[in-house]
DNA sequence: TAATATACAAACATGAATGTATGTTAAAAG
DNA sequence: CTTTTAACATACATTCATGTTTGTATATTA
């Protein structure tokens, strides 16, 4: 084969990730045969231990493609500045991550390889760590919001922050899996926004 | 080999659902070979073609095996006629739930197998569907409670039935998700009890 | 007590999947 | 303009899991 440009060689990497997120999708990662992702990409395995070293690294790469933008989306609501309440912005920033897994298909597709195709054990587990780091920090981010809230006196007088913010965290991580276990379109994906108002409601003064 | 007395074929069945639990736990299903089940258990892999047609029909056996009386445990709680407070039996019922998990090892090395080991695609998606049939159950049973509990005024004023069930629903599976995520002996597992009485303070009158 | 089915072990055949090594051509580098 | 190196395709060697078949000795049954 012949050399290719640098900017080509990028596009077919690209390429290579974008068909091993639809292969590991399908088939799950560890029944995926890097054979099966060249072929969804058109190319050959050779393409693909160029790029990359192994199954593992091409997995890394493709999470690192989409997961990063996910969370910076969701914080810049949370730490936005445009809300009184602490409580309207931690509403506002779960409504925006579903939204978010709502109309980025590409993102839905690897949180769905993470949550219910992915065996984590061995060379995963370290993988494993790396999918709750984000949902660890999640919670502090919450905590804070709330403790901020509770400052303000807009939190339902009572509650302690802490306590609140593991309670809104196991929500929203069950919720994702819920989510994500049922396909598309279902009654659950419209009930969302309304499911983390009644959430958050629990939580302000009655 | 000699034949075995009928008892003996059953226990040497029991020993392999032992070896592929513990095979499955360290190594995942998918990368879990017969042959180390086998050997685990201290047999060749003709023993567990004998007993199971296949990989799979050993791991629903496995569930089988222990899955069940959980479900037993937890709605004998919940259905119990003890509690005048349905809110009561419904905390009651979500402390057994991770109470049953702490004390016992064999049901938590399956949940985290069917969680964080088990890849549900092809075959194993049927696997999930009946992975989250349970929790759909569970979740018409809590929305009943919470409805007896509306009747007799223990829940609090203006709180939906299904919507706060709904949000007891993710709660449960998001904190059983970050349970099975961590090791045994972490900080959270002691604030289990806090954590389910805080979500349930939500839930009654002020 | 003879016949048969049971409960496995052992051997066999097959089909992948992996990693690596080699070949080829064109883009970069000098 | 020559040399080198990047970007793959192709071919090879090895390992390994699976399903099946065969063998065999003992419970079980008639």
């Amino acid at each position: 084969m012949a050399r290719k440009t640098k900017e080509e060689a990028n596009r077919t990497r690209q390429q290579i990730i974008d068909a091993a997120r639809r292969v590991f999708h399908q088939r799950g990662v560890s029944r995926s045969t890097l054979e099966q992702v060249a072929q969804a990409a058109g190319l050959t395995r050779g393409a693909v231990y160029w790029h990359f070293k192994d199954k593992i690294e091409l997995f890394a790469a493709l999470r690192e493609d989409v997961l990063d933008p996910m969370t910076e989306r969701v914080d810049s609501v949370l730490f936005s500045t445009g809300y009184d309440d602490p409580l309207d912005a931690i509403e506002a920033a779960l409504k925006e991550l579903f939204r978010v897994l709502d109309d980025c298909p590409v993102l839905r597709q690897v949180l769905e390889i993470m949550a219910l195709r992915c065996e984590y054990v061995d060379e995963f587990a370290a993988v494993y760590a790396e999918f709750n780091r984000p949902a660890m920090e999640f919670l502090e981010k919450v905590e804070t919001a709330y403790r901020q809230a509770a400052a303000k006196g807009t939190l339902r007088p009572g509650l302690d922050p802490a306590a609140t913010a593991r309670d809104t965290w196991a929500f929203v991580t069950g919720f994702l899996h819920l989510l994500l276990g049922r396909q598309l379109g279902n009654d659950l994906q419209d009930q969302v926004s309304a499911m983390v108002a009644a959430h958050m409601a629990l939580r302000r003064p009655t």
